[in-house]
RNA sequence: CGGGGCGUAGCGCAGUCCGGUAGCGCACUACCUUGGGGUGGUAGGGGUCGCGGGUUCAAAUCCCGCCGUCCCGACCA
């Protein structure tokens, strides 16, 4: 411990990297609960901004918000016989109320479908009713194993999304449409640029008929899968009672589709951009996109400095820029790394040398750092965010495409290229068991999805993170869609 | 549940082999100093050394038991 102020290099190892980039920015912190975590305001800044942006999109996509209860009766999650196999091992359950034994125990919800569709049965009765596109803010536990903040919590927050229609075709649409929104949120807002895809059989979600992800890659080269879209098929619908009066006067069960993402976007969000210095943040997603901070040597300087900040902070806000400003008695070295760990994407300076001049002194959280004038500061910090934002996501991607292995002619390339740098490799090796199993033992690599088609690589059709021969892929992708 | 590591101040750790006054860094409190990249100084507060038992004049240290926690495997938004 020669230096207590070091951060652990990305390099060196990736896991305390991240968990103490969380510790200085002040995201997250571990509760005296195993496996919970607590989100500190400065974590839950960020999962604001995030929910704002989804929120709007949702809305202006039709959904609307209404919200279910935490608690599901056992025998709910029984009716659906994959979910409740998927599910059974990560329960909560309550089995005592007000003192007594319960008669029937209550699993604290792992996700709600069981208890949606129990009111869906309800308020569905004609094709005139559909579609019927709810989503729910909420938090959901799963008691998983082993967690990591942010990205696996006993507890977690998460948006979900529970929409009925009368065909199945509109159901797919819909799942696809949802699969699309989250992609641009996740490009446009997060700057994390997605690889999107059905997943296979083996790999989707406990009730549903396909499951479409998409899937990111961190810079320890491994993948995270940042958010699912389902379709359900009539699986649930026929659980639940959830029948409809067609336009032909028949009776149909409603085909139903569910998607969500949770908190672990903000976990993603740090493994994408964070760098040895701490969090970055992409600008749209900035609680702070601009912090001042003042620098004074005397009594009288300070004021004026002071009062300068107002003035600018002021002016920054009406152009519609979130800024706020440092007052703190600190030396401003310890306020620079400070606000470096959050990852605020721009600090001004501001000083008696500064103010004389009319100018500021605007440092960028990517580095560089550089005299401007104060007139016009609102309109340039404008065009400097979009610079930023769109260099993280260039940057990005660039990342993933260094460290993503198209068409390997061999099993053995594949097995070598996964150990020596992990990342994605698009191949064609599923659909022989005995081949997957042998990767899989080897690599620990995993079948993320089944890209879709922009994703493949141009001279032939592959998959994601491993796969098959061309013929294979097609296959699996025609059955997906 | 299998294999391994660790429990000492809020956090990170030394001390344990070889028993003898409870330590260090960061953080915190007060004052002074400093202020365009973590300023320096002085003083201070904070511990049943994970829990229980045993050995001993004497246990953070040795012995036995228990508990907690973290990492690796099975699970995973």
């Amino acid at each position: 411990m020669a230096d207590s102020k070091a951060l652990t290099t990305r390099e060196a190892d990736f896991s305390a990297w991240y968990n103490e980039v969380i510790m200085r920015a002040e995201l997250a912190d571990y509760s005296p609960v195993r496996g919970c975590m607590v989100i500190r305001p400065n974590g839950y800044a960020i999962w604001e901004q995030m929910q704002q942006a989804l929120d709007r999109m949702f809305k202006d996509t039709g959904h609307q918000n209404a919200y279910f209860p935490l608690f599901i009766p056992q025998s709910f999650l029984s009716k659906e016989a994959e979910h409740v196999e998927g599910f059974a091992p990560e329960l909560a359950v309550v089995t005592h109320g007000g003192g007594k034994e319960l008669e029937e125990p209550l699993v604290v919800r792992p996700t709600s479908e069981t208890i949606i569709y129990a009111m869906f049965s309800k308020w569905i009765q004609s094709y005139r009713d559909l579609p019927l596109l709810i989503n729910q803010w909420a938090n959901v536990v799963r008691w998983e194993l082993r967690t990591r903040l942010f990205l696996r919590t006993t507890e977690f927050l998460w948006q979900e999304g529970h929409t009925a229609h009368a065909t199945e075709a509109e159901a797919q649409d819909e799942t696809l449409q949802i699969l699309n929104l989250y992609r641009r949120f996740m490009e446009d807002w997060m700057a994390m640029p997605v690889v999107t895809g059905p997943k296979t059989d083996s790999e989707k979600f406990a009730g549903a008929i396909r499951t479409y992800s998409c899937e990111a890659l961190m810079q320890d080269n491994r993948a995270l899968q940042a958010g699912t879209s389902h379709a359900l098929g009539q699986n649930f619908a026929k659980a639940f009672d959830v029948t409809f009066q067609t336009a032909e006067g028949g009776l149909d069960h409603v085909w139903s589709t569910s998607w969500g993402v949770s908190t672990r976007l903000v976990g993603g969000l740090i493994m994408t951009h964070g760098d040895d210095v701490g969090m970055v943040c992409p600008p749209r997603l900035a609680q702070w996109q601009v912090v001042i901070i003042p620098i004074w040597r005397k009594e009288e300087e300070r004021d004026q400095t002071f009062a300068a900040a107002i003035s600018l902070m002021g002016e920054l806000r009406a152009a519609g820029i979130r800024v706020t400003a440092d007052y703190r008695d600190m030396k401003p070295g310890a306020k620079y790394y400070e606000w470096e760990a959050r990852g605020t994407p721009f600090r001004i300076e501001l000083g008696p040398r500064d103010i004389a001049a009319s100018s500021v002194m605007l440092a960028r959280r990517l580095g560089g750092k550089e005299s401007l004038p104060m007139a016009g500061l609102g309109d340039r910090l404008k065009t400097e965010m979009d610079t930023m934002q769109q260099g993280l996501l260039d940057q990005a991607r660039a990342r993933r495409e260094a460290a993503s292995l198209r068409n390997p002619a061999s099993k053995e390339e594949f097995i070598a290229f996964i150990e020596k740098n992990g990342g994605f490799v698009y191949a064609g090796f599923c659909g022989d068991p005995a081949v997957e199993q042998e990767i899989k033992e080897q690599t620990k690599a995993t079948i993320r999805c089944l890209p879709d088609p922009e994703f493949r690589s141009k001279t032939a059709p592959t998959t994601c993170i491993w796969t098959g021969r061309p013929a294979v892929v097609e296959a699996l992708w025609a059955r997906a869609y």
